[in-house]
RNA sequence: GCCCCCAUCGUCUAGUGGCCCAGGAUGCCAGGUUCUCAGCCUGGAGACAGGGGUUCAAAUCCCCUUGGGGGUACCA
């Protein structure tokens, strides 16, 4: 059974789709998947200076990529001149509009204004009013024969037959002039709910300054769409329980406007860390193998000689371990190159000490007779080291670690030295004993 | 300036007159597991913006103040 149920997102190509636009995109689009309605895309390219076609496919591109699928569209208003010129002149006869030019001398149509109360039934807000005096006759079609936002808006919602307008609240002070229109032309009023925006972590609107703004950065920074979905899904939205990870089935069972807030939400990439972490952690190893290896590609990592297992086992070791795909190349860098950065703090507090030059030359010997180098037998060698030296195994563990991956935070050392190769771990353990040696004071590293 | 919206832990939220001296999540702190870190487990600190009402009873209803956000374009 479908229901009548028909809404839109309606962006304006003018940039990247905003975290604020994808949320709204999606509470249109959970909006019409619960009620077994319609979704339709439909791109605002109304002001010429600033729209773009660039933008219009990375709208396209963020969409697919959440997995919000549109049923009709996209449709352009930018095609659709014809259609406002008429409902605009039709307006002039019946004495609705006017002809008006400006000081520049450029003519436009404006619409008449009628005084009186106009109320806005929002399903989110109730009933809100406003005294239609204090707005101006406003311009419906500019004179470059395009149609404004508050004008081209309704007539496409009225001719899509749009039954629900679902929208930032930022728009409830544009619904007076709407409903105006509406009125005029004699079109079947929708239904309006005003959703919250989303404001930066600082609690002011969401700019560049906050960093990361747009869907694209999110996806280019190793985040899974899923995670930020249902992280922009419980922005302003709760299921009505302590659920935090909701699938995007549960959430297309669960979502009601009676459950959406009022009150808007600052972003917080904290806790979207560690959500993307959670889906990181139920996500198969087999698929972010995949997806491991397209994103270090895509940063430039030659990816061409790395073996699939060694690469399996690389996720599969850091599987709990990391939160995005950039954080997992933060953190992994080490095993793809030979020029390593050794972190200052880390060399201080481990190499620079007595008796690690002794140490590392025994842990030298003692790996380089490791012939099959895995991690259990790396275990066995290095816990008897330990043994015969009577040193504790942290007093031996964090000495190697830094020397052969160059911070003083890692994996497990024996997992990690079995990805790395007997052949680099020697190198590099060489390269430290070298230096410490060479240098007692003055240490390079 | 004028108009509009909003107001529960730092943050996201549950709560729709008694079940709340307010629950969950994140973050933070402490302990445990441990080769470091992360993860995981256990525990802890942490909020109803302020002031008036209404009511036997208010986080929940009303008013004012304050604070935040939005609009006021031939931008959307």
């Amino acid at each position: 059974m479908s229901s009548n149920v028909r809404v839109r997102f309606a962006p304006s190509p003018t940039g990247y789709l905003h975290i604020g636009g994808a949320r709204t995109a999606l509470f249109n689009w959970l909006f019409a998947r619960y009620n077994k309605g319609v979704f339709l895309l439909r791109i605002e390219d109304t002001d010429q200076q600033r729209s773009t076609e660039e933008a219009t496919q990375a709208i396209l591109d963020s969409m697919k990529w959440l997995g919000l699928d549109w049923d009709e569209g996209p449709y352009f208003q930018s095609q659709r001149l014809a259609i406002y010129k008429q409902y605009a002149e039709k307006l002039i006869e019946q004495g609705k509009a006017f002809y008006d030019t400006d000081a520049e001398g450029r003519k436009a149509i404006r619409f008449k204004m009628q005084d009186g109360i106009t109320e806005i039934n929002d399903l989110i807000h109730g009933t809100i009013t406003f005294d239609a005096s204090l707005i101006e006759d406003f311009v419906i079609l500019k004179a470059d024969g395009f149609p404004t936002y508050n004008f081209a808006c309704v007539v496409d919602d009225a001719d899509m037959g749009i039954t629900h307008i679902i929208r930032g609240d930022d728009h409830i002070s544009n619904t007076p002039k709407q409903i105006a229109l509406y009125k005029a032309f004699g079109f079947k009023m929708p239904e309006f709910a005003h959703i919250p925006m989303i404001l930066g972590e600082d609690g002011s609107r969401l700019s560049k300054r906050h960093g990361a703004t747009s869907v694209t950065e999110y996806r280019d920074r190793g985040y899974l769409p899923h995670a930020l979905v249902n992280f922009l899904a419980l922005l302003g939205w709760s299921p009505g329980n302590d659920q935090e990870i909701i699938s995007i089935t549960e959430m297309i069972e669960k979502f009601t406007l009676k459950r959406v807030n009022k009150t808007s939400a600052q972003f917080n990439n904290i806790k979207l860390d560690w959500m993307n972490g959670q889906y990181i952690k139920s996500t198969p190893v087999e698929q972010l193998t995949i997806d491991t290896k397209r994103f270090f590609e895509k940063s430039g990592i030659d990816m061409t000689n790395i073996p699939q297992a060694w690469l399996t086992n690389l996720v599969m070791l850091y599987h709990e371990r990391f939160k995005t795909f950039q954080d997992l190349l933060d953190q992994t860098r080490f095993l793809f190159t030979d020029a390593i950065e050794y972190d200052r703090a880390a060399v201080d507090k481990f190499l620079k000490k007595e008796g690690v030059v002794e140490l590392l030359k025994e842990v030298y010997s003692a790996i380089s007779l490791v012939d099959n180098f895995d991690k259990k037998n790396m275990e066995d060698s290095l816990r008897a080291l330990t043994v015969k030296i009577d040193v504790s195994f942290s007093r031996l563990a964090q000495p190697l670690r830094v020397s052969i991956t160059g911070k003083s935070v890692s994996a497990g050392i024996f997992e990690t030295m079995e990805l790395l190769g007997k052949e680099k771990a020697l190198k590099r353990l060489g390269y430290t004993i070298q230096n410490l040696c060479e240098i007692s004071e003055t240490i390079k590293l």
